[in-house]
DNA sequence: GGATTAAATGATAATTATTATTAAATAATA
DNA sequence: TATTATTTAATAATAATTATCATTTAATCC
């Protein structure tokens, strides 16, 4: 079982466990959340899953996602004048880039952040439970063709 | 002169040198942005200027904010399900511990950056111009209160 | 100091992403 | 297979922000 099944059958574990039934729809939503390396949008999932079910509506794919992110299977990654991504493939916090131009988000697989944190909690006093780190640029395709 | 009132001076200069007048109403607003530390909303700094300016309109808060951001004189904090929140007295990428309670935001004067994004630039390609670094948990007052 | 003019204000409409509502359909269970 | 609570699909509502536009005003020039 690859990395991508093995996140399938815990968010289906998740679902089931916690009441919640597996529709067509759901099961198709959560396939290309626990695949997806993309971090796609709502519009961008309801798009694909409106190829195998053409009357799928958005609102589905709205509340199908906040079932998931309230059990901790997908990430949210929200934005000031965007629409929000969604990272179902790894949904623990991680640093991540961003192109300003053609909105690509790449996974970093850096962690210096236990220091960091700790760091934080001292600095202010606060407890962290949670981080969000974006690096913001130019991807590689995008840096090209502006040359 | 002190750092606000630096920052206040920067602010006006910014706005003269690129062709803005200087109306009471944009005064109060800048004043407001360079001496608050506590990353105030927009509906809080209407509020403000309301006391002085009781007949200012929201959109005239939108707009100078939208304005000073575009000079690059105030940054942006914007959340997914709360409204933005403005930093003018401090307005470069910095780390931010933010209260999941009372929304609370501190600014954190850590700075361990350099190397991590050159780490991240090595590791995706990309070439980074900014970034945002948030830490999300529970302020002291709100850990006392919960207890 | 007063006339000129481009920019700013205030009031309100429009937009956009997301959430709520509700009648009809359906997955899970007995 | 019948029952029932959940889910779906369609659409209305919401909330933050942006756009529009007539009126007002800051800055500039004489």
């Amino acid at each position: 079982m690859n990395v991508s099944e093995n996140r399938l059958q815990t968010m289906l574990d998740r679902l089931k466990s916690n009441g919640y039934k597996i529709t067509p729809q759901r099961m198709a939503i959560i396939k290309i959340l626990s695949t997806s390396i993309g971090h796609p949008s709502v519009e961008e999932i309801y798009e694909q899953v409106k190829k195998i079910f053409p009357t799928i509506s958005l609102a589905t794919v709205y509340k199908n996602i906040l079932v998931i992110k309230e059990l901790g299977e997908v990430l949210e990654l929200a934005f000031a004048n965007d629409r929000s991504r969604y990272d179902g493939h790894y949904p623990y916090p991680h640093p991540h880039a961003i192109c300003m131009e053609c909105k690509k988000i790449v996974d970093s697989q850096l962690d210096i952040l236990q220091d960091f944190t700790q760091k934080v909690r001292e600095e202010t006093g606060f407890s962290i439970y949670n981080h969000r780190i974006d690096f913001f640029g130019l991807c590689p395709d995008c840096q090209r063709s502006k040359q």
